[in-house]
DNA sequence: CGTGTTTACCGCCATG
DNA sequence: ATCATGGCGGTAAACA
């Protein structure tokens, strides 16, 4: 069976976010008929449209689509200027209502939480653009430390090429894990990403080679042990913990104290999945004061306790 | 499950 | 004027 997929796009948009989904699905079609996918591109005006690098892609307007199974809205430097606008609105309203499957990468999510579509939702974003988003968009429950989210069959995906790791999940869900497994040999990326749903070693490796904070967090992680504060962040890196949490939060696209529990979660979530010791024990070596806070801070971040962790791995 | 306490965050403003 | 810096106080969240 032949699915159609759109893609939203306008101009400004990342051409990462069009072109390694539609690669994802295009390669599936290739060994397995069951596994086929029909792409069309769409923007609000059709025509050809500039992607933020300058390539541009012809498209054909949103009102004349066919009819779709699924809608991806892409992100990019543009989204966040044309998340008011009424035709990509209505167009992700209707579609919604409609029963089509809706998606997002990266900054795509601004544009379905602009058209009201996650509401109460769990998803995810950009890591940096995360604050922003919860800031316009209080109503979400944004899972900034997420690859990908699916929640009441909305599917937000983070940065870029986290987009590759949800179509392989959109993929997984129309046909079987197989396919997506090969899908992602084909591609040479990683059907599923060490770390898990992670994207904070991502965001590390983003981070830290030219960010002034890059020691700091490199020492941190190897002193979770320790209590690790805001004032104590900002003595070692001699700031005032004022200046320390602006530029951090400015420099990072995450607060200090988060970033923190971040690191303890990830290195935590680690020796779960690798049996080493009890929960309890632990919560102690990543510096969580007791199992009972780290259990809340990973049911705060990843949606569920250590200990279903601990049996599906 | 409520309740007092601590911590983090952020807006505002002063300084240099 | 602009920018980096940092102190203060309110608020919200997390903790005990």
């Amino acid at each position: 069976m032949k699915r159609s997929v759109g893609f939203v796009v306008y101009p400004g948009f990342q051409m990462l976010d069009l072109s390694g989904p539609a690669a994802a699905l295009e390669t599936g079609g290739r060994w397995d008929s069951s596994c086929d996918y029909e792409v069309s591109l769409l923007s609000p005006n059709g025509g050809m449209v500039k992607s933020s690098g300058g390539i541009q892609v012809e498209t054909l307007k949103i009102a004349q689509a066919p009819a779709l199974h699924t809608v991806i809205a892409c992100g990019g430097v543009g989204a966040l200027h044309c998340n008011e606008d009424a035709k990509i609105i209505r167009f992700l309203r209707d579609h919604h209502q409609a029963g089509t499957r809706m998606a997002s990468v990266c900054t795509g999510a601004f544009l379905l939480a602009a058209a009201g579509l996650l509401k109460g939702c769990r998803a995810t974003t950009h890591w940096r653009y995360a604050a922003q988003f919860q800031r316009t968009y209080p109503d979400v429950l944004l899972q900034s430390d997420s690859i990908w989210v699916q929640d009441q069959g909305i599917w937000t995906s983070a940065g870029v090429t986290a987009g590759i790791d949800l179509t392989l999940a959109l993929i997984a869900q129309d046909n079987d894990e197989d396919t997506s497994r090969l899908i992602a040999r084909e591609l040479v990326v990683y059907h599923r990403r060490p770390g898990g749903q992670t994207q904070f070693s991502a965001m590390l490796d983003l981070v830290s080679p030219t960010g002034k904070f890059a020691g700091l967090l490199d020492w941190a992680r190897l002193h979770l042990d320790q209590t690790l504060s805001v004032d104590e962040l900002a003595d070692h890196v001699a700031m005032s913990p004022r200046h320390f949490s602006r530029a951090f939060t400015e420099e990072t696209g995450q607060t200090p104290a988060k970033a923190v529990e971040q690191l303890r979660l990830e290195v935590a979530r680690e020796l779960i999945e690798g049996k080493a010791g009890s929960v309890e024990s632990v919560a102690r070596q990543v510096g969580f004061r007791s199992a009972d806070r780290m259990r809340r801070a990973f049911v705060r971040s990843f949606g569920v306790p250590p200990k279903s962790i601990r049996q599906t791995s």
